[in-house]
DNA sequence: AGAGAACGATTTTGACTTGTAACGATACCT
DNA sequence: AGGTATCGTTACAAGTCAAAATCGTTCTCT
């Protein structure tokens, strides 16, 4: 989905720098996470699962706020590499707890490096001290806008 | 497309800040224009073609970075309400010069209005100083980042 | 204990978006 | 003039996503 400009005012506004910016840091870090054969979404819900170890599919479709029908193809191709369990709950046959192997916990410790590279990289052009500075105004906006910590709002729809 | 959380480090980086809040941003911002019936693709052309008028669809497209079969479509979604005209150019028929009709100019004040009050609601919990730190930090890595000023990078690729 | 409602996961279906490739018209070059 | 390149358009195919139907399991009520 291309091309959302700001409207006219000849200052950009800082909403639409941050959606520019951020969109650019999104496909940044698609491209990385690419090289290990994941999508955005699948990295996402790996990161979730391990956050949350043995929730249904139902719970972390509710936290992560997309449909669980949407969670078994996601699920189906990180089972099928190995990074994930689906474990039948001995008390209710009906739920599948999810977890993350011994596989995928190495992966996603490869995900936090590409993540730190990343954020060097999308902020070169910031000294520590910037840095830091930005990182606490937008803590301060995602509150505010009541934004889960460490949930990525999905690009279409909240 | 939900979730793409963190890498692991516990304190959240700047650069998933970044593209969290973006996002969050621009969902806010395609909900407010669809009041007006429009898509943020269509608003980011409109924006375009007013910026730059005359200019051929295919200028447009390499611009905005867009594959021009696209375009067709996006265009006339704009002409079939007036918002827009194809003008053919009398030195080469080949091409359709893009230009904004006084609906279209209409249109992108309204558009613009919505902006500001958009970008008051992203921004509420920052002063005015606080904005202002927050829109010269995005500049810089706006421009270290080599992106287009006034062109929203696109969701999916660059 | 048995019937039926409720619930979780999955499959199916359909709409939508987007990029690639082929097509026709026009213009440039020799 | 004729061959090639360019512009817009159309046609096609692939991928993504959500809403609804389906299947198995469990809970509840009598």
């Amino acid at each position: 989905m291309p091309a959302c400009p700001e409207p006219p005012g000849h200052p950009p506004g800082a909403a639409f720098l941050l959606t520019a910016v951020g969109t650019h840091a999104a496909n940044r870090f698609a491209e990385r996470i690419a090289g290990l054969g994941l999508t955005p979404p699948q990295t996402g819900l790996l990161r979730a699962i391990a956050a949350a170890p043995g929730l249904s599919q139902q719970a972390v479709a509710q936290f992560l706020g997309t449909p669980p029908s949407r969670l078994v193809a996601l699920v189906d191709a990180l089972a099928d590499r190995g990074l994930v369990e689906r474990r039948r709950n001995p008390g209710d046959r009906r739920l599948h707890a999810l977890h993350v192997t011994a596989e995928g916990e190495a992966l996603l410790q490869r995900i936090a490096q590409l993540g730190q590279a990343h954020d060097d990289t999308i902020c070169a052009a910031l000294d520590d001290d910037q840095r830091a500075t930005l990182r606490a105004l937008l803590v301060l906006i995602a509150g505010e806008q009541g934004l889960t910590p460490g949930v990525h709002p999905g690009y279409r729809f909240v």
